[in-house]
RNA sequence: GCCAUUGUAGCUCAGAGGUAGAGCACUUCCUUGGUAAGGAAGAGGUCAUGAGUUCAAGUCUCAUCAAUGGCUCCA
């Protein structure tokens, strides 16, 4: 028999029999790796670990702690999920199945029939059966005829589109059990490797993405090698329902909606509107350090605003219906985004090279037609309000404005406490350069800005190719919340094209008239989904310097309000938010109370405090810390509250 | 917009044809209590909205609105 060299990650080079496959190699290694191999990496392609390799080959083998590995199990999960509904429902047909970030989705066309959440039991007792049997996943490669012959003969018309599409001789079939899928592949050697089965949720989804086509019902399910981790898995989205911003922000009164206003449109509690002021406030604040100007621009523009900035052709039609004049007709857009009235602004007065970069920022509230079934809490709204800003500068200077903006939004990240954040930077597509406006040359220098700027910050950012807008390149910030969800915040985007549209000039040192470029930025992206990420990322406690209430005073007994209401009013000229909790209840009741509003300090007065001007200071989440004055509490948290703010 | 599910007190939920229930929150009273729930009483609801079936509708039917989970979309 021919040998074989395969080499190994950790450099070794072992030679086999050629044939030989990934499981084969992991027992010569060891029998503990053998039980945990779930497929193999062959020169870069994810291969079955049971698929015979017949020439020299670098050899990953992967397992439950690779990437490709959870991709594996949860791809063979969902043609284990498919045999079980294949047994449970016969003649239901199937669409597609693939594996996803967590877990796997199966597409399901089941006729006449429902299924809910109440089936789910059924199906993941028939999957752990199926999967204690440990049927083996067998790969064959079928010639195109034969692959829809089985299909036909099934009467499957999903799967014969499919196979329409794949070229003879590319098609592969797996069978499992009692179950036969068109698949590329890879899969396990066998259903014993799930051990944990769980169905998530049930929901509709169009065939192939296409909305005037059937739609078929999609299963979520999550599979795993071990009871334990299932169980991991399913406490941490508890944990994460325990942070949705939806609940946190009801019980917290930061924000609310009403049926009567319309769904879409936020309504800002007081508490929720003190917490943005005082976001929007350190903003200004950098902003006008930065050289920025604010400037205000109504809610509404006349439709041949939109014409110009070319967001009628492209939006109208889902835009709001536009608001007319009663006696003329002129037509109004409410304002879609704040970039052309600001372009307006720009060309109230000729501008000269010396006056460049102009930056001007506004907390502007804009209204987009969201489809009803879009809306989700904060995230995604109809009526919001950016923190937006449009750079017009030359050329030359995109570089030194990228870095300014960068500085702010690190600088917001920093005072938030976003520490896991992603970068991404998105370019032409090198092969389709015709799609873009703007001449080469400018994209050139400012893809090269974008990049060397990230570079000189130390941002390790993703560079992704074709992601660009038509009008420009742009940087992205992702930040994780706690739970390591991805969430889009900030965004910064170069333009040629709004300055183009609407003729925007500036008079160069030549004399000559020039094209200023424009940069368009919002480093919290809109108030609304950076308040819903900021609830979620800190579980409803906000930083110090953001909380409505900071402090809350606990007097023993009501004996003992008098002395709460002067630290009240010392706290106060500390310019320390607080109030007091004079109701008649026990002190437990009234910690316990505060503990869930999630008030950072409570501060518990007596006897004992009142004769010697102190306060007994608990930290919420934390306990008891000790009694200090009055005085020496309101300085410690002001300074805390200075070096976060890097101040 | 599409599919599925849901809508009962401020909040969390029970009630499944016979005049509306609980816990928490709220008000009043008792209690004056030292680091996560003291006790009692009270008040609070066109059962999302509108139509229908029925002697009788939170409860059954239909429509509308809204929310939730997906799909499609996102300047």
């Amino acid at each position: 028999m021919d040998k074989i060299n395969i080499s190994l990650p950790d450099g070794s080079i072992r030679s086999y029999d050629a044939g030989v496959t990934g499981l084969d190699i992991a027992r010569s290694i060891s029998e503990g790796l053998a039980r945990n191999v779930l497929a193999a990496k062959v020169d870069e392609m994810v291969w079955d670990a049971t698929r015979p390799i017949l020439r020299d080959a670098s050899v990953t083998l992967l397992t439950w702690n690779d990437s490709e590995g959870k991709a594996t199990l949860w791809h063979s999960s969902a043609h284990l999920m498919a045999e079980a509904i294949e047994q449970l429902y016969p003649g239901a047909k199937f669409g597609i199945g693939p594996d996803i970030e967590t877990g796997f989705y199966y597409d399901i066309d089941l006729g006449e029939r429902v299924i809910s959440d109440e089936d789910f039991p059924l199906i993941e007792q028939r999957m752990k059966e199926l999967a204690s049997q440990k049927q083996a996943y067998l790969r064959r490669e079928v010639s195109k005829a034969d692959a829809l012959d089985f299909f036909g003969k099934k009467g499957d018309e999903y799967k014969l589109e499919l196979i329409q599409d794949l070229e003879d001789g590319q098609i592969s079939f797996y069978e499992s059990g009692s179950f036969t899928d068109l698949c590329r592949g890879p899969h396990l050697p066998d259903t014993s490797f799930i051990k944990a089965v769980k169905i998530l949720s049930v929901a509709g989804a169009y065939w192939r993405g296409d909305e005037k086509r059937k739609q078929l019902t999609r299963l979520y399910g999550v599979t795993f090698p071990k009871q334990k981790e299932l169980d991991d898995y399913l406490l941490m989205l508890e944990e994460a329902k325990k942070r949705d911003h939806r609940k946190l922000g009801k019980e917290l009164e930061i924000f609310t909606f009403s049926q009567r206003v319309g769904s879409g449109l936020p309504l800002w509690l007081p508490k929720g509107a003190d917490l943005r002021e005082r976001l929007e406030t350190f903003l200004k604040k950098e902003q006008r350090k930065a050289g920025y100007q604010q400037v205000i621009t109504p809610h509404i523009g006349n439709v041949n605003l939109y014409k110009t900035s070319g967001h009628y052709e492209k939006y109208g039609a889902d835009s709001f219906r536009p608001i007319t004049t009663p006696q003329e007709g002129e037509e109004f857009f409410l304002k879609p985004m704040n970039c052309p009235h600001h372009c307006e602004i720009f060309s109230h007065k000729p501008h000269s090279y010396r006056d460049l970069p102009i930056r001007y920022a506004e907390f502007g509230t804009v209204y987009r037609y969201e489809q009803s079934g879009e809306l989700h809490g904060l995230t995604r709204v109809r009526g919001f309000t950016q923190d937006d800003a449009h750079i017009f500068c030359t050329p030359e200077q995109v570089k030194d404005e990228f870095k300014g903006v960068m500085d702010i939004v690190m600088k917001i990240f920093k005072a938030l406490d976003f520490n896991d954040y992603i970068v991404q930077i998105s370019t032409r597509d090198p092969k389709n350069q015709s799609k873009y406006i703007g001449s080469e040359a400018n994209w050139e220098k400012a893809e090269r800005a974008i990049m060397e700027v990230a570079e000189e910050r130390g941002l390790e950012a993703i560079v992704v190719p074709g992601e660009a807008a038509f009008y420009g390149p742009k940087m992205d910030f992702m930040v994780r919340d706690a739970l390591g969800r991805k969430w889009q915040l900030g965004t910064i985007q170069v333009d040629y094209n709004l300055p183009e549209r609407f003729e925007l000039e500036y008079v160069g040192a030549d004399n000559e008239k020039h094209r200023p470029v424009m940069i368009h930025r919002a480093p919290f992206g809109s108030m609304e989904r950076f308040v819903a990420v900021l609830i979620e990322h800190c579980a409803g406690k906000f930083p110090l310097w953001l909380v409505p209430e900071q402090a809350i005073i606990l007097p023993i007994s009501d004996k003992y309000n008098d002395y709460a209401e002067k630290v009240l009013s010392l706290l106060q000229n500390s310019d320390i938010r607080a109030s007091i909790d004079n109701r008649n209840e026990k002190t437990g009741k009234k910690i316990r109370d505060a503990e869930l509003k999630r008030v950072p300090f409570m501060l518990i007065v007596g006897e004992k405090e009142a004769s010697e001007g102190s306060v007994s200071v608990r930290k919420q989440g934390e306990g008891d810390l000790g009694t200090e004055t009055v005085g020496a509490f309101a300085e410690r948290i002001n300074q805390e509250i200075r070096t976060m703010l890097g101040e």
